[in-house]
DNA sequence: TCCTCGCGCTGAACCGCATTAGTGCGCCTC
DNA sequence: GAGGCGCACTAATGCGGTTCAGCGCGAGGA
C-alpha cells in the first residue's frame, strides 16, 4: 500500500516522522510520542525498542508541529536597537549572546536574534513575534529611563527579561529600596558598586578633578552611572566643580569630541572616566594628539573591557566584567520565568577593575 | 455555543486565528485563507472584506502551522564558529547580519543566529536545525580551504550560500577559470583585485620590503590574500624575500607578536599589511613602544575598516568594504535559492582603500 | 433551451506532533 | 466467579494554517 504519488521523489529527503517509528516498532504513534517524551503509558522495553529505533532513522522532532501543538515555540528573541552609524566595535553583544546560547543549546531552544534600526521598529518587532508565535519570551537589551518596553511586554503577555538594569522607571534617589518593582524581571550589575570602585582607585591615586564621558542620556544605566558618581564623590567630599558627568552617543567621534572639550576647560580634569572601550580610546588618541603623557598628565579609565584596551599604547586600565556570564544569566532567568518561577530582580557578578598603565598617580 | 472551559482564560490573550476571521467575514477559512495569501479564488470584495478584518483583528500568521502544512520554516540560519576567547572586538558580523536582516525583514524571515565554539558544533548544529526544519536555509560564514560544510550541506539537502569565498577547495594556482564549480552558491569579494590596490599603494609610496600579517591559516580568504601577495608582488618584480605572509589567529596578542618578530628581523620591512584591524592596532602599538615613527620608519595597513582605525593616533589606513551590503547580497543569494533560482557565485563590491596617515613615503 | 464553462466559494483532508479518552487484559479481591 | 483496578497501549481529536476536490450558479455558446 504505497502512498499515491511517490511521496519521497521531488522533495529533497523527506525526514522521518513519529509515524515512521511508529510502523518500524510496531506501535501506535501515541506510544511513540510517550517514549520519546519520557511520559508513562509505556513499558521500558518498548521505551527502549521505540528510542533505538528513532536514533536508527536520525529523527528530531519538527518543531513547528511541536509548536503547534504544545504551544512552545521553542525560541526566544533578542533585539538589538541601534542605528546602523553606531553599529560599531561592540564585543559586547556577542559576548553576551555566546553567553545566553550555552544556556539554551543545553535545552535545543533557538534564539532569533535581530539588529534594526530604532526602538519604535523594536516594538514593532515584539508584536509581530508574538502574534506569529515565533518565540516563547524576549531578552530586552539598553533599558532606558524611559522604556516603553515593559509597559508593551506586559499588554501583550509576551514574557521577557530585562538585562542590564530595572527598565522600569529609575529608582527614586532618596529611597532607592521603596522603589515598585520593576516590570520586567531584570538582571542587572550594580554600577554603583563598580563606580565607587573605580572612585576608589582614582581618589587613592590623588586624583580630586575628574570627568565621566558617559553614553546616551537615555539609557537606564547611564543615569545610574551618573548619579552613582555623583554619591561617591559627595562621600569623598568632592563637588559638582570637581567631578562630573557629560553624555555622547557612545561613539569613538563623540568621545573624541567630549574629550577635546573637557582638555580645553581652564582647568582640566586629572582623571577621565569613559563609559565604553571605543571612547577610552578615542580620547586617548587625543590626549596623545596634544601631548598630554597619560598616565603622568591625564589618568584614563574604561568602562568595559576589550582587546581594544589591551592594545593601545598605554594599555588602558578598565572595568571588567563577565559578560557572557551575563548573558548566561539572563538566559537562565527567562527560562525560569517560563517555567513558572516567579519573576525576580538578580544582580550579576560585581566588575573588578584591571588596573593597567592607563592610571596613575596625581603630579 | 461557547467552548467548553473558556478558552481565553488562563492563556494570556489568546491570539486571533483564521478562524475568527472567517466568522465574522462571513465566509470559510479557506476562503480567508486565499484571501489573505493572494491566491485567486475570492473576489476582489470578500480580499477587501476578509483584509479589513484580520486588521482590525491584528492578526498574523502562526509561523508554527503555516511551517507545517506550507513546508517552509520561514527562517534562515547563521552559524559563528569562534572559541569565546577569540571572540573579540568584531564589528563585522554585527554589521553583516543587520545587512542580511534589511533584506530578511521585507519578507517576514526570521533569522536564527547562534555563536559557537567549533566548527564540528556548527556542524551538529545545522543537522538538528535541519532535523528540526527549523530553517529553510543557511548562511555559511569563514568558509575554509579544507572544509568539510559543503558537503556536508550538500547531503543534508539543506540550502545553503556561502559568504566570504568559495567554500569548496581552493581554486587551483594555474588556471583559475578552469577551476570546479564550488559546491555552495557563493558571494565573494575579490581578494586578489583588493591586494593589488594596496600593493599598489605602497609600492607607489616607494615600499620595496612588505610583511603581510595574515589571519588563520585554515580560512579560504587567508590563503587568496596570500596567494594574490605573491602573484602582485612578483608583478612588480619584487622576490619571497622582499615580501611575504605570516599567519595568525586574528587575535590582538598574535598581532603584536608577529609585529615584534617582523620588526626584530635585521632587514625589517618598511610596510605591514595587516588582515584585520585589531591586529593593525596592536602593531602600531608595538611600533609606538619602540620609538619607530609611523609612517615615516614603517606603513601600516588595516584589511577592514572600523572605529578603531579611526581613533589611534595616527590614524591607520585601512581596506573598506561595504560589510552590510555583502550581507544583502548574501541573503538576496540565499533567497534566490530557496525560490528555485539558480545557484551562483555572485562578487560584492570591490573594496576601496582608504589612505589615512599611517602609510606614508618609504624613506 | 440546454449544455458547458468558469467564477467564487465551501468542506474536508492533511502537515507532525501532543494529548485525552477509551480498550483489552491480566490480576487481585471478596 | 463476578467485579474492580491498573497497566500498556490504541484511536481520535486538535493545534492553525494550506490545499484540493467539489459545488452551485450565472453567463455564454450552440
Amino acid at each position: 500500500m504505497t502512498a499515491p504519488g511517490g511521496a519521497a521523489r521531488h522533495r529533497p529527503a523527506r525526514r522521518p516522522t513519529i509515524k515512521d517509528i511508529a510502523r518500524r516498532a510496531g506501535v501506535s504513534e501515541s506510544a511513540v510520542s510517550f517514549a520519546l517524551n519520557d511520559r508513562p503509558g509505556v513499558s521500558d522495553d518498548t521505551r527502549a525498542r521505540v528510542r533505538r529505533v528513532a536514533e536508527e532513522l536520525g529523527w528530531q522532532a519538527n518543531s513547528a508541529a511541536r509548536a503547534l501543538s504544545g504551544e512552545r515555540a521553542g525560541a526566544l528573541g533578542l533585539v538589538l536597537a541601534r542605528p546602523a552609524r553606531t553599529l560599531g566595535v561592540e564585543s559586547f553583544f556577542l559576548q553576551l549572546v555566546s553567553g545566553i546560547q550555552e544556556v539554551l543549546a543545553a535545552r535545543k531552544i533557538a534564539l532569533l536574534f535581530q539588529v534594526v534600526e530604532d526602538l519604535d521598529t523594536e516594538c514593532a518587532l515584539y508584536r509581530r513575534w508574538w502574534a506569529e508565535r515565533r518565540v516563547d519570551g524576549v531578552l530586552v537589551v539598553d533599558p532606558r529611563t524611559d522604556d516603553p518596553r515593559p509597559e508593551l511586554l506586559a499588554a501583550l503577555g509576551l514574557p521577557a527579561v530585562a538585562i542590564g538594569g530595572p527598565a522600569g522607571p529609575a529608582p527614586s534617589d532618596q529611597e532607592p529600596d521603596t522603589a515598585p518593582p520593576p516590570l520586567l524581571p531584570t538582571v542587572w550589575a550594580d554600577d554603583a558598586k563598580a563606580m565607587a570602585r573605580v572612585l576608589d582607585h582614582l581618589h587613592g591615586l590623588g586624583h580630586r578633578r575628574i570627568v565621566h564621558v558617559a553614553g546616551l542620556p537615555g539609557l537606564a544605566h547611564t543615569a545610574r552611572r551618573i548619579r552613582s558618581l555623583r554619591t561617591e564623590a559627595a562621600l569623598r567630599g568632592l563637588d559638582e566643580r570637581q567631578v562630573r558627568s557629560v553624555t555622547t552617543d557612545y561613539s569613538d567621534a563623540e568621545g573624541a569630541e567630549a574629550t577635546r572639550r573637557i582638555l580645553d576647560d581652564p582647568r582640566p580634569p586629572t582623571a577621565i572616566i569613559y563609559d565604553n572601550d571605543v571612547m577610552a580610546v578615542a580620547g586617548a588618541s587625543v590626549a596623545a594628539e596634544r601631548g598630554i603623557p597619560v598616565p603622568a598628565a591625564l589618568s584614563i579609565v574604561a568602562w568595559d573591557d576589550s582587546a581594544l584596551c589591551r592594545v593601545t599604547h598605554p594599555r588602558l586600565t578598565a572595568l571588567v566584567r563577565d559578560t557572557p556570564g551575563f548573558g548566561r544569566l539572563a538566559a537562565h532567568e527567562l527560562l525560569t520565568v517560563l517555567d513558572g518561577g516567579p519573576p525576580r530582580t538578580v544582580q550579576g557578578e560585581l566588575p573588578h577593575l584591571e588596573a593597567r598603565e592607563s592610571t596613575g598617580p596625581c603630579e
